[in-house]
DNA sequence: GTTTCATGTAACTTTGTATGTTACATGATG
DNA sequence: CATCATGTAACATACAAAGTTACATGAAAC
């Protein structure tokens, strides 16, 4: 299977934003991901939805960041995402006639709800504010890859 | 993405075997499991290196259980097949040097380690007796799908 | 008010992966 | 030696994510 990266892209973006004031056009933002604007706008389109960031059109226009971001965990964006299946494994018949396949749905069913509601736990306690102290961290000296840099 | 679905196909063959005495051809459980008997093979491959199962070529060949079920969990046969990636979501680079990817993907997979840790341990906590008894238990006097009605 | 810029979105293309299928080699049994 | 069964490579199909193109909508600049 291809893997989702959508929840990375998203965030990527959002750190990306909470580094410098906005407003950021979505070919600015592809640019420094290496993608494609329609791409972007499509990731941003449910947090838009959501209210965590605001899109406006003609000039000066571009997306800003319109949330707290201390109050704004890993767990809300994958759901503004949609809440797109976490794995990459399932049950060959979902709702299967064949006892046995019920029994090996049953027992594969537990352990990837409890896997399931780990990371979801997980994903809610990790605020974009922890993410973007980190990144400062990081940062030290450095610049980002970076967007400035793309467009100097 | 299209989701994996081996480790049910694998574990439904194997508890197919574990009702009745076998060999067992390829062909005879691919119609069992709407499938085809390069497809059992290719997901039983990984079972015989490991010892789990054995097949015999010829007349009268076919696949034996060569295991002790109380001994195998379901860990022992995802390890089997290959140990396939367990999520459907990934970053978007694996080896940035953008700081933010790197951030980003430090905390996605904190809680993906997470995940897969627990995943795993409760793959390690089942049996395939457990599976079969419990199988069983649904049985009561019903009959699989099954085999025998298909060849009848 | 018309040009320019930016998003919104549908439609299509490309790419990666799982699964299905065909074909044939290998080896065991009768 | 004919038949049966696995082993495996090679190819076909199906499907979803990501990339791309095209154009409609609306806002700002002139």
């Amino acid at each position: 299977m291809k893997r989702d990266s959508r929840l990375s892209g998203v965030l990527h973006v959002l750190l990306h934003m909470a580094q410098q004031p906005g407003p950021f056009t979505s070919e600015t933002l592809a640019k420094a991901m290496n993608t494609n604007p329609v791409v972007i706008r499509r990731i941003m389109a449910g947090l838009r939805d959501l209210g965590y960031v605001r899109s406006e059109k003609g000039h000066g226009g571009g997306w800003t960041l319109a949330c707290e971001l201390s109050k704004v965990t890993l767990r809300d964006v994958y759901t503004a995402l949609g809440s797109p299946s976490l794995f990459a494994m399932g049950n060959r018949t979902e709702a299967p006639g064949c006892l046995i396949e019920q029994a090996v749905n049953a027992a594969l069913d537990q352990a990837f709800d409890d896997a399931e509601a780990l990371l979801l736990s997980r994903f809610g306690e990790v605020t974009l504010a922890m993410l973007s102290d980190d990144l400062r961290k990081r940062l030290g000296s450095r610049k980002l890859h970076s967007m400035s840099a793309h467009h100097a």
